[in-house]
DNA sequence: GTAGGGTTAG
């Protein structure tokens, strides 16, 4: 140890706990060391205080008890203060154990800490607030007002309607935060009418009154009620604004929102633009989404862990793995606090965006997981390809970590055993759903048996399962015996499958395509005239394919048929130079695809010019030698160009790796990770 | 006290 003189040392620690609020772990742990072996330093309240502080900012609870532990004599002013400045640093949980903590040093307890401990509970929905609630009733705090209104609230956040009412009607001055609380609270058990009661006979309203009676209404999906409130509301804020750009962006009127959003200007915040761009994202916009968050960076209002979330998702569902590796580290830069939320947004996107390690870094590194995560992990694993690992994981959740499975797991974990060729497994944890884990299984459920059983070529199988499913089997579940009935080139029970399909949707034109396929095949022409016919007057509309790669951060998308491109001179001659390499290597094209193919209307154009091989020769042109290609597509890759693919892999050296409607393919050497089972 | 976030069969 130095020989600095103490105030000298304390002075210095106090500097550097001040000037950075994010200290590494190791460095934490140093100047905590120091403390704990100091007896000067040891008793300097400030430093105590501000070291607790960094912990609260760095959220590392660890530290913090460590301390509170070691510490020879308590000061309980340091625990107070760290508590009411850093509540919503730390979770519930957390604020539990430091409040244990603070109980077992015997440190005198205030009101005001429940109130910052019961807000916490109520952020977080927590049942932590129950056993606060008994230590309120025992310190004899009952009729402290606003204690009992942030009782009220941590109870309505986690639907207990039951307790907040009683709560509520025992209270003997009821305020206007209050009633507010309790007007939120009905409204969130859908008690609309009470709500509104309530707000009527409330002798003064604030704005937050009015706001809660806007959500109300909005909840109910009655939009244009809420309207009338806002319009009505003298105290407009911008929470007003916000709750009703909401409203308008869950009825998808993006529009009506978009132009609210206009109209408030500068008075926009945060919230206001996540509420946008989550209106965008759930009308699958993802593009315009991070558009938004780009003018929301131009306009200098500073981004949240929400936020992320949504730009998270996009990225995941575009495919932009550079994006949302930019938001990664931007996260980290930005010291954003990862939460379930923000930590499962980050594992689904590296999943979807093909990067598996990543996810499972992320997956690993949390300290607490939810049912989101182990889902994500599982049909993780599943879209890739790696059924047993999707069971590995299952098993982990089912046996150690202690959260239940629930339908999504089961999803994820069917369709994962589909996708792999599990039969025996998937068949073993469909029975298993109902019996073991008392989970129904839902026709999302019988969705994945259907295919896992028709893609295994069990059509019989396949079809008696649908005969004597309990319930109704909607088009997903005929349209995926009637694929695999394709890849299997069963054209009898196809006829079958697809007049049940017409049946169920007589208005899906896309149900005729397939029709008219199955009777060209068995060259029953007239048949084939009638249906064209039909098509002809539903108007049936054809998704092009349309493929995209990223390169130096640019996404790059292909529409087959569009000879728009700058290079597409350069592509196409690379193209046909590639087709010569891969004959010599004994690739043929054209064989067997003819039955694989679900998007026929694509294979009249030349299979050379499906969007992924251009997509993959612009990459090959544009990308570092070594450095893996990254296509997504709209539609299946066809069966074809999977061959063709798996070529290019070996010729080239490269890793490709193909995003299509339904999985992943990792092309490498010469060989693809689906095994050619998809 | 009032506004914004994640996984879902083909």
């Amino acid at each position: 140890m130095t020989s600095v003189a103490p105030s000298l040392h304390s002075d210095r620690l106090l500097r550097r706990l001040k000037n950075s609020p994010f200290l590494p772990l190791a460095v934490l742990h140093q100047i905590q060391a120091q403390i704990l072996t100091n007896a000067s330093l040891h008793n300097s309240t400030s430093l105590l205080s501000e070291f607790l502080s960094s912990c609260a900012r760095s959220r590392n609870l660890p530290a913090a008890c460590l301390l509170l532990k070691n510490l020879r004599s308590p000061i309980p002013s340091t625990l107070n203060h760290v508590l009411r400045s850093h509540a919503e640093s730390f979770s519930s949980q957390q604020i539990l154990v430091l409040y244990r903590e603070m109980v077992r040093q015997k440190i005198p307890q205030d009101r005001s800490i429940f109130t910052v401990m019961l807000r916490a509970c109520a952020h977080e929905a927590s049942s932590v607030g129950e056993s606060l609630h008994c230590q309120i009733l025992k310190l004899g705090f009952v009729s402290d007002l606003f204690l009992m209104t942030g009782l009220l609230d941590s109870y309505a956040k986690r639907g207990c309607l039951g307790p907040a009412e009683k709560l509520f009607d025992e209270m003997v001055e009821k305020d206007v935060v209050a009633c507010n609380a309790m007007i939120a609270a009905l409204s969130g058990n859908g008690r609309t009418e009470d709500a509104r009661k309530l707000f009527e006979g409330m002798p003064k309203k604030s704005s937050a009154s009015w706001n809660s009676m806007i959500t109300c209404y909005c909840k109910q999906g009655n939009v244009a009620l809420a309207r009338e409130i806002f319009d009505q509301n003298p105290v407009k804020d911008v929470v007003s604004w916000n709750a009703m750009i909401d409203g308008y962006c869950k009825i998808g009127q993006l529009r009506v929102a978009h132009q609210l959003f206009e109209r408030m200007g500068h008075a926009r915040n945060s919230v206001t633009w996540n509420t946008m761009m989550s209106g965008y994202l759930h009308q699958r916009e993802f593009g315009t989404a991070i558009s938004l968050f780009r003018e929301m960076q131009m306009e200098n209002v500073k981004p949240t862990e929400v936020t992320m979330v949504s730009l998270l998702s996009a990225c995941g569902h575009l495919g932009a793995l550079n994006t949302g590796r930019w938001i990664h580290a931007y996260i980290c830069n930005h010291h954003l606090n990862i939460d379930v939320v923000l930590g499962n947004s980050l594992i689904d996107m590296y999943f979807k965006c093909g990067n598996i390690e990543t996810a499972l870094e992320v997956f690993r590194g949390m300290p607490s997981k939810n049912v989101f995560c182990w889902n994500s992990v599982i049909a993780g694993f599943g879209m890739h390809g790696h059924g047993q690992k999707a069971i590995e994981v299952f098993l982990e959740m089912d046996t150690t970590s202690g959260i239940r499975p629930d339908e999504i797991t089961f999803v994820g974990l069917l369709s994962a055993c589909g996708h792999s060729g599990l039969i025996f497994e998937g068949k073993r944890y469909f029975s298993q759903m109902l019996g073991l884990y008392g989970i129904v299984p839902q026709i999302e459920h019988y969705g994945c048996m259907v295919d896992l059983l028709g893609r295994a070529g069990l059509l019989q199988e396949a079809l008696h399962f649908i005969e004597t499913m309990t319930i109704k089997p909607n088009c997903v579940v005929w349209g995926s015996l009637l694929r695999a009935c394709k890849i299997h080139k069963d054209t009898k029970t196809s006829e079958h499958v697809t007049r049940r399909l017409l049946e169920l949707d007589p208005n899906d034109g896309g149900n005729y395509v397939f029709l008219s396929n199955i009777y060209a095949l068995a060259k029953r022409w007239e048949d084939v005239d009638t249906c064209r016919a039909i098509m002809i007057e539903k108007g049936v509309h054809k998704v092009p394919g349309c493929s995209s790669v990223e390169v130096n951060n640019m996404v790059h998308e292909f529409v087959v048929g569009d000879t728009s491109h700058p290079q597409f001179e350069k592509i196409n001659i690379f193209l046909l130079e590639i087709e010569r390499e891969l004959r010599n290597l004994g690739y043929r094209p054209g064989t067997g695809s003819v039955l694989h193919d679900i998007e026929d209307e694509e294979k009249e154009n030349a299979v050379l010019y499906h969007s992924e091989r251009i997509a993959i020769a612009f990459g090959l042109i544009n990308t570092r030698k070594m450095e893996p290609i990254r296509v997504v597509k709209n539609l299946r890759v066809c069966s074809d160009c999977h061959e063709a693919i798996k070529f290019i892999a070996k010729l080239f050296k490269r890793e490709i790796i193909v995003r299509d409607r339904s999985r992943f393919h990792h092309f490498r050497d010469g060989s693809c990770s689906c095994q050619d089972y998809w």
